[in-house]
DNA sequence: CATAACACTATTGTATACATTTTTGTCGAA
DNA sequence: TTCGACAAAAATGTATACAATAGTGTTATG
């Protein structure tokens, strides 16, 4: 796990290295990030590895436990649900007003996101492949020019790879694509409604792809010391 | 500025009370906040402050700026915008929600926050009073038991205040009151289309209140130097 | 043999020392 | 006097030493 490199580490980077591996699943939920291992693989003091596993703990994203450690989070159902009633209630209209202020340059993005997410599907890079299709609901955030907004829907999007990982009913890879390309659609021809309710069902059935009942509940402390 | 206590202040508490004092409008936005100077008021080391500081700017509340320090952040008008329009995405359908759920007791507490609105204007504790309506719209995200969306409330009604310090017009108190009031009867009756089109309202008028105009910007540098 | 008390180990929590950077103040030259 | 360079001071950035705590293993006792 050494990083091999010379750039300076700062708190900032290396959250959003430990957030990109969690969101593509190199990290499992409920993995223990001891500071010393974290501080050996950056090569970096403790003090670096503090910030960064407060700064993803405030993202829900790591779970810090006082004189215990920090653990990848492992939403519960409950939680589970409120992320995507969130992303319900943010992301079909920070699409329509995406639709309303498309640009042929913000269009090309979105489809070279697409294509990215294809070559990393033929690739078997799964992991990475769902990366890039959280991406792709963040950019939408970004050309609807809602910074705001955009950071909510960033952390529920990274979220949402956390309960992905923990109830994801097949283990067949996902295929947002069909549902993206739709999204593509709609925003090249500026259809702001369409975008809208596209989005609404897409995370309707993100949602009915999960297995929310509330069997396997507690995962708390015994999943965990079986996990790592 | 020196407490005096015998608790150990934990980075968490130090940064609930130093938001609740930004919150209050008794520390003004521009606002240096030396970690020398937090230590010494709260008795403890530059690694909590630090913490504590790192924990507010992820709440878009501090902007810390490398080896500049921290700064109780001001939010420029574009950013006000974007915080009302997140608010209007995300309350009114909340408010729905809550009145769905309501109960005598979560009623209650709604009209004792209101009592104190009312008794702290009455004392003139403005500060307090603005703290205390802004409550009135975290209770509600509570009562409609979604702790996500609360979360994301609670940081919106936190710059919201800073806003309102910013870009607020007359110098005369909030008053919020009435429309509280309103709410309150909207969920007494269980109406949650009623509470759903007030609280959207409300909203409206909050940002109508503000003068949001661009002439003023950018209040970056100059006007904190004049500040502190 | 089972259990409880104890000590040990490993890890996190906190404070502090040192390095680095910014800011400020002073001096000198144009 | 004004501007610039340099030096001193103050603040933040980082690493590390030490303290405190939870987990683990051992031992003694019933």
């Amino acid at each position: 796990m050494n990083k091999i490199d010379q750039t300076p580490w700062t708190a900032d980077l290396v959250a959003a290295d430990l957030e990109r591996a969690i969101h593509e699943h190199r990290i499992p939920p409920g993995t223990k990030l001891g500071e010393d291992d974290l501080a050996e693989a950056y090569a970096i003091s403790r003090t670096i590895v503090r910030a960064a596993l407060l700064a993803l703990s405030h993202r829900h994203l790591v779970e810090l436990r006082r004189n215990r450690g920090a653990f990848v989070a492992q939403p519960s159902v409950r939680e589970a649900r409120e992320v995507f009633e969130a992303r319900a209630l943010l992301e079909p209209r920070t699409a329509h007003s995406a639709a309303l202020r498309m640009t042929p340059q913000a269009l090309a993005v979105l489809e070279e996101n697409i294509a990215q997410e294809h070559a990393a599907l033929d690739a078997g890079e799964t992991g990475k492949a769902l990366f890039l299709s959280g991406q792709f609901h963040v950019e939408i955030a970004r050309i609807a020019d809602q910074t705001t907004i955009e950071t909510f829907i960033s952390e529920l999007i990274s979220r949402s790879s956390l309960i992905i990982a923990l109830y994801w009913r097949r283990r067949a890879a996902l295929c947002e694509t069909q549902a993206h390309h739709a999204l593509l659609e709609a925003f090249a021809t500026a259809d702001a409604s369409l975008a809208e309710q596209l989005m609404k069902s897409h995370l309707l059935d993100l949602v009915a792809s999960l297995d929310l009942r509330n069997l396997t509940q507690p995962p708390t402390s015994l999943r965990e010391a079986l996990q790592r």
